[in-house]
Order: C-alpha cells, then sequence, then structure tokens
DNA sequence: GCATGATCATGC
DNA sequence: GCATGATCATGC
C-alpha cells in the first residue's frame, strides 16, 4: 500500500506524487483490495485514484478535493489518431453547474473558481477494453492554473501551466454567456455549441431516465449540466506549439465575434473580383477547386490553416456557396471514412461525431443572376442536438449494413440531414469493405437542402 | 503520397 | 433539375 508520502497542503508535493504514476496503471502500482480488482464495473478512474493511490477521501462539497492546497484533481483519458498524436478522448467535465446560484454569482468568486482554480489532470492511454484501473498513465500530469498572470509573483513551479492570459479572458465571457442564459429563464435552451472554450456540457443519464432540474427564471426544466473544456481546448494544452499558428488576437479585449466582424466587415457585400484584387489573389488555376476556401484564408489573413483560436474552440470553416435562387450548389463534405474501422466503432468515437459537435463558421458566397459573385454572410453555427440525433441515425445505418456486407450506404433521399457518397481522388482511390470487395472511399454529407434550412432559418 | 475541401459530370 | 457518382487542386 502507497503511505502518505506527500504533504496534501502543498500543490508541488501533490504532484511530485503524482508524477510517480507516470507510465503505470493504478493496479500496477498500488496493491488493490481484491474485491474491487474482482468487480466488474469498478466506477470511476479518478475516485479510485484519490482512494488508493493518494489514500485521500475528498470533501463532498464544493471544495476543491485538495481543499488546503487549494486543488481539484481530474483524470482524463487520451487516444491516438492516425498520425499517431495523443488527442483528448472527450470534455473535460469541470463541475456542475448549478442553476439556483449561478444567478447570483461572479466569475472571479465563483463556485466554479473555487473549485476549479487549480487542476491536476492526469492523462491515461483510453482503450475500451481495458478496465479502468489498467489504463496507464502516459504523459506527465499537468497543473493548470487559472489565476490571473499578474498576481503571480515567482514561477518556481515548473509544472503549473497557466492558462493565458488571452484564453482567461475567453473563458471568463463563456461563463458570463452561460449565467446570462439562466437569468434568461433559457436553461433549457442552452447547448455545448454556444460558447468557445468552456462549455455547459450535458450531464448524468440521457434518455427517458434523465433527471431534470429546475431554472429560476422560467417554469421549463432543463436538462442537468456541467461546465467543461472542449476536447479542442484540451488538446491545445496538450500540444501548445501555439507559435506555428497564425493568431487573431482574440482574449481581452477582442471575442470571437468581433473579430470575424473585423476580418470580414469590409469584404461583404463587395464581389470576389473586388476581394481578389484587394488581397491579389487570384484562382490559381482554371479549375482551382478550392478558390472560395483560400480566398477566405486569405481575408483572415493567416497561412495556417485555421486562426489558433479556432484551433482552440474546435471551429470549423466551411464555405457555401449559394446560386442565384439562394441554395446551395453543394452539399457539404467531411473527411473520408475507413469502412473497416466504422464497423468497430461507437458513435461518440467516430469523426462524424466529433466534427458535427463542433462549432462552424459559414463563409457564405452568393452568384446573383448578372453573374456577380458576393460575399453574402459570415456566421457562426452549431448543429442542433436533433439534427446531430438524426445525423447519427445515419452514420448507424452506414455501419449496420456495412457489417451486413450491403455497400449500398445511405442516400440522399433517406435522411433530411446527412448521407453518403464517394470521396475519392479518382476510380483507383478504392478502400476495403467488410463485404471483401474494394469501393470507392466514401464520406458523410451534410445535405444541401439541409444546408438551405440552416441559413434560411439564421437569418 | 495522401488527406482534405470542394466542384464537376452524368444519367435518370 | 436533381441525386448520385466521379474527380480535382492544393498543401503538407
Amino acid at each position: 500500500m502507497t503511505n502518505h508520502v506527500y504533504d496534501k497542503s502543498s500543490v508541488s508535493s501533490i504532484y511530485e506524487h503524482a508524477l510517480k504514476l507516470t507510465g503505470y496503471s493504478l493496479s500496477e502500482i498500488t496493491n488493490l483490495p481484491v474485491d474491487i480488482v474482482n468487480q466488474r464495473n469498478r466506477g470511476d478512474l479518478g475516485t479510485l485514484i484519490e482512494k488508493f493511490y493518494f489514500q485521500h477521501t475528498p470533501p463532498n462539497n464544493s471544495e476543491p478535493d485538495f481543499p488546503e492546497a487549494g486543488l481539484e484533481l481530474k483524470t482524463t483519458g487520451l487516444k491516438k489518431n492516425a498520425q499517431g498524436e495523443f488527442l483528448a478522448k472527450e470534455r473535460l467535465v469541470l463541475t456542475m453547474i448549478n442553476f439556483q446560484t449561478i444567478t447570483k454569482e461572479e466569475w472571479n468568486s465563483s463556485t466554479f473558481m473555487r473549485k476549479c482554480k487549480k487542476i491536476l489532470i492526469l492523462f491515461y492511454l483510453f482503450n475500451k477494453e481495458t478496465p479502468v484501473i489498467d489504463r496507464k498513465f502516459i504523459r506527465k500530469p499537468m497543473v493548470l492554473d487559472f489565476s490571473p498572470v499578474e498576481y503571480q509573483l515567482k514561477d518556481d513551479l515548473k509544472y503549473v501551466s497557466r492558462i493565458p492570459s488571452g484564453d482567461l479572458a475567453v473563458i471568463e465571457k463563456d461563463w458570463y454567456f452561460i449565467r446570462q442564459r439562466v437569468l434568461d429563464g433559457k436553461a433549457h435552451e442552452i447547448s455545448e455549441g454556444d460558447t468557445f472554450y468552456l462549455a455547459a456540457c450535458r450531464k448524468g443519464s440521457g434518455g427517458e431516465n434523465e433527471t431534470l432540474q429546475s431554472q429560476p427564471f422560467s417554469k421549463e426544466k432543463a436538462k442537468t449540466r456541467a461546465f467543461s473544456f472542449k476536447p479542442s481546448y484540451i488538446n491545445r494544452i496538450l500540444k501548445a506549439d501555439n507559435e506555428n499558428y497564425d493568431s487573431l488576437g482574440i482574449g481581452q479585449q477582442l471575442d470571437f465575434e468581433q473579430a470575424v466582424r473585423i476580418k470580414f466587415g469590409k469584404y461583404i457585400g463587395k464581389s470576389i473580383n473586388e476581394i481578389s484584387k484587394t488581397l491579389n489573389f487570384y484562382k490559381l488555376s482554371n479549375n482551382h477547386k478550392g478558390f472560395h476556401r483560400d480566398l477566405t484564408n486569405r481575408i483572415l489573413s493567416i497561412k495556417s490553416k485555421k486562426p489558433v483560436e479556432f484551433e482552440k474552440a474546435g471551429i470549423e470553416i466551411k464555405t457555401i456557396r449559394l446560386n442565384s435562387k439562394g441554395l446551395p450548389r453543394e452539399s457539404m463534405s467531411f473527411p473520408a471514412f475507413n469502412f473497416m474501422e466504422i464497423i468497430e466503432q461507437q458513435w461518440e468515437d467516430s469523426i462524424f461525431f466529433s466534427k458535427l459537435e463542433n462549432k462552424f463558421l459559414f463563409v457564405v458566397y452568393k452568384t446573383y443572376e448578372n453573374g456577380n459573385e458576393v460575399l453574402e454572410r459570415v456566421f457562426f453555427w452549431n448543429m442542433p442536438y436533433r439534427d446531430r440525433l438524426e445525423a447519427r441515425r445515419v452514420w448507424e445505418l452506414t455501419k449496420t449494413r456495412l457489417i451486413a456486407k450491403n455497400n449500398n450506404l445511405p442516400a440522399a433521399s433517406e435522411s433530411y440531414v446527412a448521407h453518403v457518397r464517394p470521396k475519392g481522388r479518382d476510380s483507383k482511390d478504392l478502400a476495403l469493405t467488410p463485404s471483401g470487395e474494394m469501393k470507392v472511399k466514401q464520406c458523410f454529407w451534410l445535405n444541401k437542402n439541409y444546408i438551405a434550412d440552416v441559413l434560411t432559418s439564421s437569418e
């Protein structure tokens, strides 16, 4: 058994103790009681770590797990992507949102800050097949500190990762946005996609058993929610190679909406030709399929694929081109999926799922009858929950058919929201299907009629 | 060489 | 005219 070899009132001592877990799983580094090892559902890894590794019982109130040190402990799963990088498996849930009390709080003295001002994060390698006690902590833990930079007198704690003041401003604004929804009696309309880095995610069982909460300024019951960091934000923390990205300067002085307005404002209503001339960027060839997308990046004056703030917030930039009737010319494509992989996957682990959870920046160009194409409007959008359920249905249909060795995948006529279509370089860009047949790579698409409705309803 | 965002082409 | 199939250019 592990002894109390650390000081519960010291962040650095707790951190040093946590550091010794690196490279090991809980079962490797502690002698767990037999009943825990044999238990089928062993429960939450964070709780087990506190109990059996730290020999610590956290207070059952709004204090952090280690009250004397002011430190909250979190464990979170990582997974490897195709490029071999470790990515957050899911959002990092921080603390429950109390609709009754948040309306009376201010950010600096909020329940959130009281509990989460300093967070010790332990990263383990997620694998569905591996029991939680056998999951290895594959990288050094990290302490995330929400204290404003100016209050830090000395920085001798090398492991502390201070949240940059620009990010802190975004997070604070996100927090106030969520509070405002409750003040407006709209807690039931809150969605994870409303905000940028800090989100109000659903918590507890969904479906029929879901328990709903009352809210102070409306009779409507609202879903239980918790504050969380978006996976995209955790991934930025993990990589921290921000110097390779262009920044829009979003932070204390500038928020996302303002930044977008500043960048695009002067070009709204202008023709492609005019914008092209102003930015000295023209079609690179007669058949430059990505021209509008590339022009959009020029408008944002970025060289990287997207601004670093968009990377952190998980914002996807998509261009939509409308015909003279105001209808999208094309459906909207997503990355090609792997036939053999999808049949093993759960919806929540799919690429399509994570893409649809993202926020989108839609950049809309419209061609008028005289042939003039104009930058029409730019706006942020999130797919409503009910439509994500429909997209899920299409995804599940795809999976089911592939498993049944039926390669007729869902067509646009089968769903209001999404369909499956080829996404290859050419007719030779094939991939193996479960039926054994090679088939041109495919991807999920959002139907153009669906996009048309999204545009109409967001006007 | 390949993933990606996107557009082109065809047949009903 | 539209749904579906096919393919393109770019950038890393």
